[in-house]
RNA sequence: GGAGGGGUUCCCGAGCGGUCAAAGGGAUCAGACUGUAAAUCUGCCGGCUCUGCCUUCGAAGGUUCGAAUCCUUCCCCCUCCA
């Protein structure tokens, strides 16, 4: 039983919660390969970090041997997730559906493992269901267990519009459980009502319910709100090396600790070790932050690229050096805050100006304050704030 | 079908004929402090050929010396009644 205990550990860890933690034990213990299910919208097809969480879980299951099975939700697309935001999404041509899941997959197998990954689209067998297999599924919901969920709740209790189809996005869900079989289901926090829909749904087609297991949502830059796109407060996996060290470095130390369990593959041993290291003052909470974007940046980008990052960003920032690689440009310009705007370090010339008066813009390094100044001729390192580098030759 | 509320700069939100590029808050950006931390403080926060000029308050017209503010038409969102 050790090994059982083992896998439970790497597999709860980091976890919000885990529904029944009984059932999903058994089915580790039971010997078999599990079936792992996760659904992906394919509207979205730039994954950041805050995805990650959920991959690195799943590939958690196929290091234990277990198979995962990715559902492309092509069919449910057209429906969309009732989050009462956008309930008019553009519906998606077969053709953009396609090309966007490839691009996720092509993003999930840098943490997951091909050989025991499955990819299917939910189309397979929703739009075989029809018109008639669609009501027998409404069929067996009541309108009363709907609006338990959460988001129906507030917004009936709001008065504001629930759209009929929006009850059906959680059933299809779920008949994607039954149609696979699935053992266990992961998802966010936020996808609790649709997950345990799977739990009911094969039950009823007598089937043994999956386990449902949730991971919290990851909290984004600004330690507030989570990650997303929308809110700019995210880590792209496709972000270049530097930009994801740097985004890595600026985290507070609390939030550091958050992306450790959710997002290193470091056992927890490992990481309880540097927690209490920098509890006690014995290590600086920055050189854990170094290794935790060492980490990452490697495995996006490969192990050279995250030891590079490191080094380029001591180099930059602690000892004032400059970046290894900026743009080089040749332009002709009159003024500073047009070759500023011209060489994109500034978006236009008021903003140019306004920064120079605050001081912020430097040429080799001497700061340059007056916006009337006269353009100095030959090539120079022009630098905007912290991060914008430029060397630039005038004309 | 009927009644009512509303669309303001990245977001929330004030303004309701001149003193409005438009209060206040948030976000971003920059400066100080630092570990490029976080927190905090300060500044900036439409554009330009920048002591001035140009464009902006759902869209298009109109009234006026002058409109985000008044009128007309249109578009969109929400609530209630049926």
């Amino acid at each position: 039983m050790a090994d059982v205990d083992a896998a439970l550990r790497e597999i709860t860890r980091g976890t919000a919660e885990i529904i029944p933690l009984e059932e999903l034990k058994q089915k580790l213990s039971s010997g078999r390969q599990l079936t792992v299910k996760l659904g992906m919208d394919p509207t979205a097809p730039d994954i950041h970090l805050g995805h990650t969480v959920i991959l690195n879980k799943l590939r958690a299951f196929q290091d234990l041997g277990h198979k995962v099975v990715l559902i492309i939700g092509d069919f449910t697309a057209s429906v969309g997730d009732p989050t009462g935001k956008n309930a008019t999404r553009p519906q998606l041509s077969r053709e953009q559906i396609m090309e966007n899941a490839k691009t996720y997959a092509v993003q999930a197998f840098k943490i997951l493992d091909k050989d025991k990954t499955e990819i299917r689209y939910n189309s397979e067998w929703l739009s075989r269901l029809g018109a008639e297999g669609m009501i027998r599924l409404a069929a067996k919901l009541t309108v009363a267990r709907m609006l338990e969920r959460d988001d129906f709740t507030k917004r009936y209790q709001a008065g504001q519009p629930i759209a009929i189809h929006e009850f059906l996005y959680p059933l299809l869900q779920g008949y994607d459980s039954v149609a696979l079989k699935a053992d266990v289901e992961l998802g966010g926090t936020d996808q609790k009502f649709n997950l345990l829909m799977g739990r009911e749904l094969q039950k009823d087609a007598g089937q043994e319910p999956q386990a449902v297991l949730m991971m919290p949502l990851l909290v984004g830059l600004d330690g507030v709100k989570k990650m997303s796109k929308s809110a700019g407060n995210y880590i792209g996996v496709e972000d270049p090396a530097p930009d994801m060290f740097g985004k890595i470095m600026s985290l507070s130390d609390d939030l550091m600790w958050n992306y450790f369990d959710l997002l290193s593959r470091r056992s927890v041993d490992e990481i309880d070790k540097m927690r209490a290291a920098c509890a006690a003052g014995t290590m600086n909470p920055r050189d854990a932050k170094l290794e935790l974007g060492r980490e990452i940046v490697a495995r996006y980008h490969g192990k050279e690229a995250g030891d590079a990052a490191v080094q380029g960003f001591i180099n930059q920032f602690a000892k004032g050096a400059l970046p290894e690689d900026m743009p080089e440009l040749t332009l002709k310009t009159d003024t500073v805050p047009q070759l500023l705007k011209a060489a994109d370090l500034c978006a236009s010339t008021s903003e140019a100006m306004r920064l120079m008066k605050q001081g912020a813009v430097k040429c080799d390094g001497a700061a340059l304050t007056d916006p009337k100044a006269e353009l100095p001729a030959g090539t120079h390192v022009w630098q905007v704030g912290k991060r914008r580098f430029a060397r630039i030759t005038v004309e």
